[in-house]
RNA sequence: GGAGGGGUUCCAGAGCGGUCAAAUGGGGCGGGCUGUAAACCCGUUGACUUCGGUCUUCGAAAGUUCGAAUCUUUCCCCCUCCA
């Protein structure tokens, strides 16, 4: 088998292909160009794009160039896969910002010097703005035939479960074959790669190659990724993870893959870092804990940098050991003159809006789940007092896991 | 166009004149055990509070009533069946 599609396959990337045998056939012969389309549908990538992203990479690392398509188009029209309701509709502008933010995500993850691999960005956009609605049905609607659209999974699941699927997202398929038979004209681009749940429009991508060119293209999907829980991979305690350092910090980024299931830690390394796969299976054995560090360290280093990683690491082994006072944690600033005006723990939170409900707070404090300096609050009217700040911060806890500190300025 | 069913707190889903800030389950949060894990156990889950209470919520608006999520009217939205 191929080097490409051997690794692809042991890191479990691997889901479905089109003509895996001659695909890899191909892959041994020439350098090709591959695509992956990413919706640009909220502002930031989360984690449940890391895999998608990591294709990419490993394209790369093999010689092959990727091809980023950034759905400006499609995203104007709501892909139906794997959605019980209708998107809400972006504005342009939302869309044009979100494009934006998305590509400076998947810069920080890719090689954008060499020239051989370095990914091409396109947004699907600069030619569907254009297609002229009679002419675009004659030259592609004819090769769609609706009986066949209608034995899709994206639409077949949202007509079964009596869900309304409007003509416009039930177009989605076929814009997204089309985008696929663009870049197949424009830059010879003979694979698209993409998550489970895109099979269908992936593979009417190559079924409508072949009959508008009578070209042979592939398609290649990777798993929807479950924690061992159950739970779908990205969405956790405070919402999504996200990939951008204005959402999502690089330690909470870090902690994220800290407290990653036992049962998924090894799975991860092999998914989400770079470490050789040989090397991974002898880690097997290491103590989990240690190998949950390694998975935080590496994942944190491809979107952050090592040095970032390296914070978060003493950053956590401060916060968790108790008697530090953790000066690497993400820290909030509040103004000298609330440290006058005798604020208490109440205010404290709330101005560092880290809760923004005082029944909340308070909550909170009957639970003995507030800290300071390693102290439990146990009375909501604790006042802050300048004796709190050690070298100008102070260390606050919510609950065992957020930590965070308190700087005055 | 005609006939029905429905819109309840994060989600699902009960309530159908007062005892309802609203059952139950899920999720979330906090605590305990532990390993910043899983499982399990306990607590909590509208806001504000001088901890006595106060205020705002059950698609929207108006009304009946001492009192409405519960009754009436109008409007909006969703679903099913028939044409």
């Amino acid at each position: 088998m191929n080097k490409f599609l051997k690794e692809f396959k042991d890191r479990g990337y691997f889901y479905q292909c089109t003509s895996e045998d001659e695909l890899s056939n191909l892959l041994d012969k020439e350098k090709i160009k591959a695509y992956i389309g990413f919706d640009c549908t909220a502002e930031s990538l989360h984690v449940g794009s890391l895999l998608q992203i990591m294709c990419l990479r490993l394209l790369q690392k093999n010689g092959h160039r990727p091809i980023v398509l950034l759905g400006g188009g499609t995203t104007r029209i709501g892909d139906p896969s794997g959605k019980d309701k209708t998107r809400k509709i972006l504005s342009e502008e939302e869309i044009e910002k979100n494009i934006q933010n998305i590509k400076n995500i998947l810069k920080k993850f890719l090689d954008n010097d060499d020239p051989n691999t370095k990914p091409i960005f396109v947004n699907n956009y600069s030619w569907l703005k254009n297609l002229n609605y009679i002419s675009f049905l004659r030259d592609i609607g004819k090769h769609f035939t609706i009986n066949r659209m209608l034995t899709f999974d994206s639409v077949k699941l949202r007509l079964d479960r009596e869900q309304s699927l409007s003509y416009m997202e039930f177009n989605y398929m076929i814009l997204q074959a089309y985008d696929f038979l663009e870049l197949n004209k424009k830059e010879n681009c003979v694979l698209q790669i993409g998550g489970s749940d895109q099979w269908g429009n992936i593979v009417n991508g190559v079924e409508l190659i072949k009959r508008y060119s009578n070209k042979q293209t592939f398609g290649l999907t990777t798993p929807l990724i479950t924690l061992a829980t159950g739970a779908k991979m990205g969405k956790t305690e405070n919402g999504a993870v996200w990939l951008d350092e204005k959402f999502l910090s690089a330690y909470d980024y870090w902690q994220f893959w800290r407290n990653i299931d036992d049962r998924d830690v090894i799975k991860f390394i092999r998914m989400f870092t770079d470490l050789d796969i040989v090397e991974i299976e002898k880690l097997k054995n290491n103590n989990i804990n240690e190998l949950k560090i390694l998975l935080a360290n590496k994942t944190t280093s491809l979107l952050h940098g090592e040095k970032a990683a390296k914070n978060s690491e003493q950053a956590a082994e401060e916060a968790f050991s108790g008697n530090s006072l953790g000066s690497n944690l993400p820290s909030v600033n509040i103004s000298l003159e609330n440290i006058d005006k005798k604020i208490n723990i109440l205010d404290l939170i709330l101005l560092s809006k880290l809760e923004n409900s005082k029944s909340e707070i308070r909550r909170l404090i009957k639970g003995n789940a507030i800290k300071i300096n390693d102290n439990t609050i146990s009375d909501e009217k604790f006042i802050i007092d300048h004796n709190l700040f050690k070298e100008n911060y102070l260390k606050l806890s919510i609950g065992k896991k957020r930590h965070i500190k308190v700087e005055l300025n």
